[in-house]
DNA sequence: CAGGAGCGTTGCAACAACTGCAACGTCCAT
DNA sequence: ATGGACGTTGCAGTTGTTGCAACGCTCCTG
């Protein structure tokens, strides 16, 4: 809508690939070089970019602050938080919150295993949208065309042998989650990690978040994760409850 | 420099400490309504901005993803991480990896301690300039112009009794720092924590980042973390060797 | 050591894009 | 039913943005 803006902030995703000079990011903008030099002094001002010792220009330190920021102050994060963390006691295992948002799946808290065999995640993420159990929770909640439309356009990367290959098995799949309230990963993104996930909903029954429940085969086997699924499910529903203001929020001992 | 960007990405940090309605952004900027709403409408199309179903805007998801794709694409965050994970295999606690930029020092890397007390920190947070180890190592290497003025412009928050609690205390403490090669951090962030810090230097000997090992006095006292400075600092010049180019870089044990 | 190429930077005039206004639509509360 | 609050849209004025050309600088080369 604002051209102006809209060029600079087609300077990010740019230079988040790598650092860049003045001409390159001029080139891959279409603009002339002195109209590039000024947006990315805008964006420097504002410390979304940093001019390291050679010149060339790459993400700044702000940005991070930002997404630091923003994340501390979602409320959904704040209320689940505590229950993760009691949930991750009983169980040990990593736990994941994780929200859905234009397209994209990401997690947006985490308790690390107990265990010393960790997954690799990272808060802020972006999930394997098409195999994770939480993003099959958040998707499987979309109205029928939405989720059609969603899954038309996603790639279905085989990971593992047990990926969801394509976008019919995907809506099945979705169709079955949407069914059932609660949704697994077998081993569908790493071969020797299983997660268990439940939904945690608003006030109006949408679901809004999901967590999840991660280990790998190592340690416990699929089954033996499948028997704790009761117990993420109560956790999310005492989420659900405090998040849509059902319950009033204290030290709710939970299950 | 430029007025439109400039106005667009003040919503950011404005959006950051909370969810705003366009009414509330149009008035913090100055603007009328329809001036905010195309500048939220295009930080919009970008995924900076998400507009959540009460209709109030937030920061976006797209924010944490190039925050995230940002933070892996830094080199020295890649060298270094697994000298720190080795480091913390060795002695156990809480490993940090730290850079400065434009007047903040900010953590880009973390192993947690494996004891079960842990402090709270995150990777993209902002540290206690005035008091974190690393912060300290990373200021003392300015030019001395440049310290005083970044010493000037602080705040001395008192965290604890042994914070440093003034611009020309500071300024000693980082002329001590810079002679000494080291520093550390006693209970000036938490009354419990203490750090002792290295720092990480490139091809010209300049401070490109710094490192530290922190752990509460109820694992180890101050004394006994000090005996670790000799391997933090063989790990930090381990770093500093790949980093500058002038190790090759492979399996190289430290130590 | 001089010459040239490459890159970032600045002042300026032309113009396109941005701004603020006012009017409209919608939703909610009274 | 009615008023108010809020988001949204088309429009005309003009401000802010653009691309150009010229300059300064550094680095490399003959």
């Amino acid at each position: 809508m604002s051209q102006t803006v809209d060029r600079a902030l087609s300077i990010l995703p740019l230079l988040a690939e790598g650092p860049a000079d003045l001409g390159q990011v001029a080139d891959r903008l279409g603009v002339h070089k002195s109209t590039a030099l000024r947006l990315l002094r805008t964006l420097h001002e504002h410390g979304l970019v940093y001019r390291q010792s050679d010149q060339r220009y790459r993400l700044g330190a702000r940005l991070f602050a930002l997404a630091q920021e923003a994340m501390e102050n979602l409320d959904i994060r704040e209320i689940a938080h505590p229950h993760l963390a009691r949930l991750n006691e009983r169980c040990g295992h990593t736990v994941h919150l994780a929200v859905h948002e234009e397209g994209e799946v990401l997690y947006i808290d985490k308790v690390e295993s107990r265990y010393p065999v960790r997954m690799y995640s990272r808060i802020g993420k972006p999930v394997a949208i098409t195999v994770a159990a939480v993003a099959k929770l958040l998707l499987a909640d979309l109205p029928e065309g939405e989720r059609r439309a969603v899954a038309e356009k996603l790639d279905y990367p085989l990971y593992t042998a047990r990926s969801t290959p394509n976008a019919p098995a995907f809506l099945r799949e979705l169709e079955k989650v949407r069914e059932q309230g609660w949704a697994t990963d077998l081993g569908g993104h790493e071969e020797s990690i299983n997660c268990v996930a439940a939904p945690i909903r608003g006030a109006d029954g949408r679901v809004v978040a999901a967590m999840s429940v991660s280990a790998p085969n190592v340690v416990v086997t699929a089954d033996e994760l499948l028997t704790l699924l009761p117990l993420v499910r109560r956790t999310a529903d005492t989420i659900s409850g405090e998040y849509s203001g059902r319950t009033p929020i204290k030290e709710a001992p939970e299950g």
